[in-house]
RNA sequence: GGAGAGAUGGCAGAGCGGUUGAAUGCACCGGUCUUGAAAACCGGCAUGGGUGCAAGCCCAUCCAGGGUUCGAAUCCCUGUCUCUCCGCCA
């Protein structure tokens, strides 16, 4: 959402950061619909403050035990004049509102130009990348040791769905684990744990509705399963007003994730790459408006901290403008080498949404002493995604003979398992 | 699932259908007094929006959405949430 006084006041600032996007001028209309909206809102308020003005009145004289005919009658005619109003302000106002929400975020300057994924920048890398010719994917791997089933997912619940079994299944909730314990007792997040439903007001706050709505699951209550805690935790704030000093708030969830992939019909079929649940470590930042590029840094940091323990080979980019997401002002990836493809594959995405999710949340802190509020900035990345991880671990860790060796920081969480391998 | 009670400003808590945007207390901010502090006293203190150069004026908001009425915090309906009791249950 965007502030219309902004756009009144300097309408080229928008239209040139809508325009980095590849969309055209949208402030003429912006503005020809808000200046029809005021018009009648003018009209409908002066109605009103007479209706009221003579509605004393009529009490007044009544009070006294006089006639108030005349004045009923002016009323009543006053009546007749607002239902008009009152619709065509309705109308004027959800018009507004649709395109308003409809629009992406105003990109960040530093963000580069370029229409799609190939045209990210990269920032830096890590690690040696995994390269042999006799490298398995995590699917051969994790099914020739009877611990990855997909056949039987797809039996129960179809596509994109997978069923761990055994120390696979433990290394996924290991991952998990560890990458909470390294961000609550290392990197300074609280851990939240959330529901997994949330209202249509929520995924309206973190901009997932309404123009997301294909990608996401609905109940037959009318909730929606959370495509990312981040709809969560970001949401605990909404409606607040914030002290300034409680900022920056640092959160982190280890949720399932629910999507349904709508546009990426064919992409990512085998494997675990893109799957309609998965689980996910996330970090949430909410800070004042002067912090938030900083704390930017900061999170895309913490995620990458985990792959360093993990020892697994990334890059981090920084998106280009096509390829940044609907609510982002400025977002980094985190890609985890993954040997099977020869690639970098995203694993962790971290953003600064400025005050683009706080004015649909109306989420806003003050300054003790302080009249004037101010809307948060809300950042949000992976911990990282923990399927992707596993992904991740399983290839980079494979061995020639089909087990995989447990990374050093996760065998505590394994029992002290240091190699899976085929039962028996 | 059944029965009941409730939702008012930062908090607590009044509020006959007609100057109630809302008493009062606490908290908070400013001032007087004081060597300083406390106490006491005086004053201020909600949010969103429209309009205006501005002072200001106006509109809306007493959980949300509808309705009744010339007029609703106050009456009616629906929804949401909270609490109490009973039942069921991981």
């Amino acid at each position: 959402m965007f502030d219309l006084r902004a756009i009144r006041e300097n309408p080229d600032f928008f239209d040139k950061g809508w325009a980095r996007r590849g969309l055209k001028a949208q402030t003429p209309a912006i503005l020809s619909l808000d200046e029809q909206h005021r018009a009648v809102i003018t009209e409908m308020q002066d109605l009103q403050s007479e209706r009221n003005t003579v509605s004393k009145e009529i009490g007044k004289i009544k009070g006294q035990g006089g006639n108030a005919d005349a004045e009923m009658a002016r009323v009543a005619e006053i009546k007749e004049q607002m239902p008009a109003l009152e619709e065509k302000e309705r109308q004027l106002g959800e018009e507004l509102h649709t395109l308003l929400s409809s629009l992406p975020n105003i990109p960040d300057d530093a963000v580069p130009e370029g229409k799609e994924e190939d045209d990210n920048v990269e920032i830096r890398t890590w690690g040696e990348p995994k390269r042999a010719n006799d490298i398995k994917d995590h699917v051969d791997l994790g099914e020739s040791l009877g611990m990855v089933d997909f056949e039987t997912a797809a039996n129960m619940s179809g596509a994109r769905f997978v069923v761990l079994r055994k120390d696979i299944a433990r290394l996924e909730r290991a991952l998990g684990q560890f990458m909470l314990d390294v961000h609550t007792q290392e990197n300074g997040y609280t851990e939240l744990s959330v529901p997994l439903m949330v209202r249509e007001e929520c995924m309206y706050g973190t901009g997932q509705l309404p123009k997301f709505r294909e990608d996401q699951f609905q109940t037959t209550r009318g909730d929606w399963l959370i495509p990312t805690s981040e709809v969560a935790l970001t949401n605990t704030v909404r409606e607040q007003i914030l002290d300034a000093a409680d900022l920056p708030l640092r959160l982190t969830a280890y949720t399932p994730c629910f999507r349904q992939e709508a546009g990426s019909a064919g992409k990512d079929t085998r494997g675990m790459i893109r799957q309609h649940q998965f689980y996910k470590v996330e970090l949430v930042s909410i800070t004042t408006q002067e912090s938030s590029m900083e704390e930017l840094e900061r999170m895309t940091k913490c995620a990458e901290d985990i792959l360093q323990r993990l020892e697994i080979p990334y890059r981090t980019i920084i998106k280009c403008i096509g390829d940044t997401g609907f609510t982002a002002a400025k977002s980094y990836d985190i890609e985890a080498w993954v040997p099977s493809q020869n690639t970098y594959r995203e694993i962790s995405s971290c953003s600064t949404c400025g005050d683009f999710q706080a004015r649909r949340m109306k989420a806003r802190y003050r300054y003790a002493g302080e009249k004037e509020t101010h809307f948060v900035h809300t950042l949000n990345g992976s911990g990282v995604a923990v399927g992707r991880a596993l992904v991740a671990v399983l290839e980079n860790y494979q061995n020639a003979d089909g087990s995989i060796t447990v990374p050093k920081v996760l065998v505590p969480y394994m029992n002290g398992t240091t190699v899976i391998k085929k039962e028996g």
